[in-house]
DNA sequence: GATGAATGAGTATTCATTCAT
DNA sequence: GATGAATGAATACTCATTCAT
């Protein structure tokens, strides 16, 4: 029977999403042609269409797709042993995602989502869970780091978390464009950053846990 | 024939560089026809085109438009008689150019123009100045600041610029999209960012108070 | 590899024709879709190719069926003893035909196919074979019955029968468009016309058989 | 001022429908495209969408268009001095109507009408629109030669009306496929349809009364 | 200067048909 | 025999731009 396999369905899928990732992060979403998608994907228009109903439910997918990459971006923080490490954590796993060559067509596509959200509720609600779900996961740290001791309680978490976030968008966007970015030197600001924000005396604190 | 005026032209061209922030605004670049800008500036087809080229054009007036406003908000720090305090009235007049609503407009259509700087080279170049120029001004002004030895050495001064700029960025980007982003309470952060790269010597601090 | 039975063969074929008799009567043949046809058979795109050669195909043997069960009504003249009672008998059938509501879709399909029959030789030819053979019926009997001096002889008998047809086809027309539609008084009509076709002085009647 | 005069804009108007009523003539609804009309009309795709919006409204124009002509062939009873001059000058019009040469393309877009009347609201509403008209003036006609003592009055004049416009309509269709429909002899028979609902002599009624 | 009618290449999407399985 | 995934030409419609008036 010529029922594809789910996995010969899937992987079709997936061979339709990147040809449509490759195209909208060089052109965007409006100045990308379907046919583009159609020619980069090797399939035929008939084809892609099969897949998704539309050149909207493509971009739709892609932002879901995002979505779904992030969520595992946050996970790293559930193996941690104390709030700061795993805020270091997910820096860190933020600041590779950032810096991986390979995503640099998702990071565009993702700016291109952004101003898209503006216009597309679908859009806009996953890029909005997109932002929640780390926000949520970095004020949970920083309210158990407060509650410790660790962090200044005269800012309120979800600012932090805002912030940290903040900066990381703003770093895609000025990397998605600059020549000369030094992610590695605003990686350190950004450890400043967040240690600026610690209590100032650590021995204090250490005995008290002791 | 009647030559008209420049002060009745300049009249006309801003008339339709707000028919088409608006409508940029709305529906973002390409997803706006000229027909709709035509409709809400009041004027004919031929008219716009009277007073720009294309509609890439229109765009790039409009980038351009922002870049000049931007400029202006940098010259606030000329004023300041020590680094910390031109810091801190930069991130003022940044903080209310967020704030207004007024402007909310133009903040979208900065969006838009975030993502179109990725495709348009004259859009980039007018995006990338308009970071290059207060990253210029915050450099100046920190670098004073870690001479003088009120800000901490160990951080780039450069990095720092980048984070400040980076946390606006997503600022507009989390308050265009959401409903309940507190900018006070992040504003409170920020100054708490700077707070943190500051030199932390009691005595120092307590000198410069006095 | 098991050759499907004949008896198996023909019912796949009616299955097939009559679910595009109930899309054709909904949405007419150009805006019926294959698709449409396929799913409301229950079969697949394949199958229904195996029993037809294309979508001309099967609107060609709709044609076809048509023209074969209006065949059938012709016949009941057959059994008639006189010409008048013949012509009653035949304007029966078709009244009956024409009120039958599981024969709507046909009425409306069929009036689908008077307009196909003007671009469709093949569809025009099935059209115009159903309107030449009650044609001919209707003129044997006419004449017939005015050989007999039964009907006037200054009308043409093929007009007679053109006017007969010509207004069943209105009828059809009127009805499946129409929400007040007094079948029952238009055959009362009809009768008129007949009547009034019919000779009306029995002694000149009598001298021509003389 | 470019902006265009009513009367050429008119005129206008009409090249587009007379373009489409020939293809739509040839070709049907369905099987024409809009290029093949803006290839006829000698005219830009842009140009017959700045006159119409959508293919459905060209149609709908001609099915109003139709409209609007067979209002002004009822109105020939207007000048009738009795019902039956008024029947008879009625008959005549659609007579000369069916029979022009010049509105063969009008009588088969009519014939594609009366399907799409089936599916699409408006161009019914049109259609019925242009049977309910003259169907009116028929019956008035009727009734008044009913009431003068002129018709039988056994059959309804609603039903005696149907019957007169589905003859006509049954006409259309067969000289519309038919190469050798002869509407002479159809209309003398016409005629003896009406004549056979006339009553025949006066004294003779009075005694059937009776 | 100003108008808006006209252009026509470009767009997303559909659908009758085929054929590898 | 039967399936339904795949094809790709065809479709209706749009829109930035021009230019006769």
């Amino acid at each position: 029977m010529p029922k594809i396999s789910d996995q010969k369905r899937e992987s079709r899928r997936q061979q339709i999403l990147e040809a449509a990732l490759a195209c909208f992060s060089k052109d965007g979403f409006h100045q990308t042609g379907m046919a583009d998608i159609v020619k980069r994907s090797g399939l035929s228009h008939g084809a892609v269409y099969l897949y998704f109903q539309s050149k909207d439910d493509l971009i739709e997918a892609l932002a879901d797709d995002r979505h779904r990459r992030e969520a595992v971006l946050n996970s790293v923080v559930q193996g941690a042993r104390d709030p700061l490490e795993g805020l270091r954590a997910l820096v860190g796993v933020y600041a590779q995602w950032l810096t991986d060559p390979a995503g640099e067509a998702r990071r565009r596509v993702g700016i291109h989502g952004w101003a898209e959200a503006l216009r597309n509720r679908r859009v806009r609600a996953s890029v909005v869970e997109g932002i929640d779900m780390p926000r949520a996961v970095i004020v949970a740290l920083i309210e158990r780091a407060q509650h410790d001791g660790l962090f200044k309680r005269d800012v309120s978490a979800d600012a932090i978390a805002r912030i940290l976030i903040a900066m990381f968008q703003g770093f895609v966007l000025q990397k998605s464009w600059g020549e000369d970015f030094d992610i590695e030197a605003c990686m350190v600001a950004v450890d400043g950053v967040i240690e600026g924000f610690r209590t100032t005396k650590p021995d204090v604190r250490r005995r008290t846990r002791t």
